[in-house]
DNA sequence: ATGTTAACTTACCAATTGGTAAGTGGTCAA
DNA sequence: TTGACCACTTACCAATTGGTAAGTTAACAT
């Protein structure tokens, strides 16, 4: 018998793959199966639905976000949000998944009322913007404010990659890339040092 | 007999809510065929497939765009692209059907490289752009970089709306509202006067 | 009156969907 | 040795999918 653990991180981490590039209803159980190398019986028996299934991976993305953004620590809250936001895009570069997941995520949030995973991961990203700002602190708003924009701003950049190297070629692309990175750069600096 | 064109934009707009909601994939043409009240071979009818159908679609909404944005004309490109983008926004919360439909575009792209019908919305955005910049009108990928930039805030900042009231209230989105046109402004302004 | 065409409808199709039921074979504690 | 349990498989299911084929109905030009 194999160790239990193991078969069931590596079925979310196929359903990761898959629900990021085609999203839930793209998905099926089947090519997920055939994706394991299982058979779709495998999933359900971790997974009673679909669904189930769809919540263990944002789960699992949500634990991953909270972990990339602690590894980024740093003594300077400045210091710390520019490098956590390079590196969340340039590794997204390398691979989008996680990306095109939250994105996904986000169009299914209406028809269903779930809970949030990526609460905890905000929420904590809002508090190391509020230590960089002195005396200011008391807008809580304006905090969600630009923590949304920086994210929104990244990960819109990801996922529209393909399209914008379709429209322009890939050389446009990558100097979009550069530029895009200098850009989170400058919006970190200007938002902490005013 | 009913005017022929009427129809066809009506199962138009049809599509366009569902696939907005839905996506590609969450979304049949018996779903498509009940909203428009008709069988589902009507569809079938105008549109030899359900991909025709999601093309025509995406058609649609580009010169939507398109129009939307002629519509904010202005001598001042600075103040055009204030209007422009703002007007988006704004527009967006009461319906934020057409966002949601471009991001499900983007995220759709990789599968199938279907001919982007947005290239010419995006490449006037680019003109006006270039028009605010004095002298150095040089660089298109900084150009690219900001309306990409400009458009994804506002697009992400729409489909995150039910996620961000569902977790800090319907409250907190509000306010986040006025503060998100308010940095569109700032962001405008930053980008014509240097 | 008649033929043509456009805008549909009902009837049907194979393929795929998410999910259930009932095993199978191996591991481990008693 | 036995019996429970776990990870999994094969077999099956009703429902739905996108799409085809063959009418039907009404407007309109000739």
């Amino acid at each position: 018998m194999k160790p239990s653990g193991d078969a069931k991180s590596a079925y979310i981490a196929v359903a990761t793959r898959r629900f990021a590039m085609d999203g839930f209803h793209g998905t099926s159980l089947s090519h997920l199966a055939k994706d394991a190398g299982v058979s779709k019986q495998a999933l359900l028996h971790f997974f009673k639905t679909k669904e189930a299934l769809y919540a263990a991976t944002l789960t699992a993305l949500a634990d991953r976000m909270m972990q990339d953004l602690i590894a980024c620590r740093h003594e300077e809250p400045a210091q710390w949000l520019s490098d956590y936001f390079t590196t969340l895009c340039q590794n997204a570069y390398a691979d989008p998944t996680d990306m095109r997941l939250v994105v996904h995520a986000l169009l299914d949030s209406d028809q269903n009322a779930r809970k949030w995973p990526l609460k905890p991961y905000l929420d904590e990203l809002m508090r190391i913007t509020s230590d960089t700002s002195g005396e200011r602190a008391a807008e809580v708003s304006a905090q969600l404010a630009w923590v949304s924009q920086m994210i929104g701003m990244i990960q819109y950049h990801i996922i529209s990659v393909p399209t914008v190297s379709g429209m322009y070629g890939a050389d446009t692309a990558t100097v979009l890339q550069v530029e895009m990175v200098k850009r989170i750069e400058h919006a970190v600096h200007e938002f902490c040092s005013n």
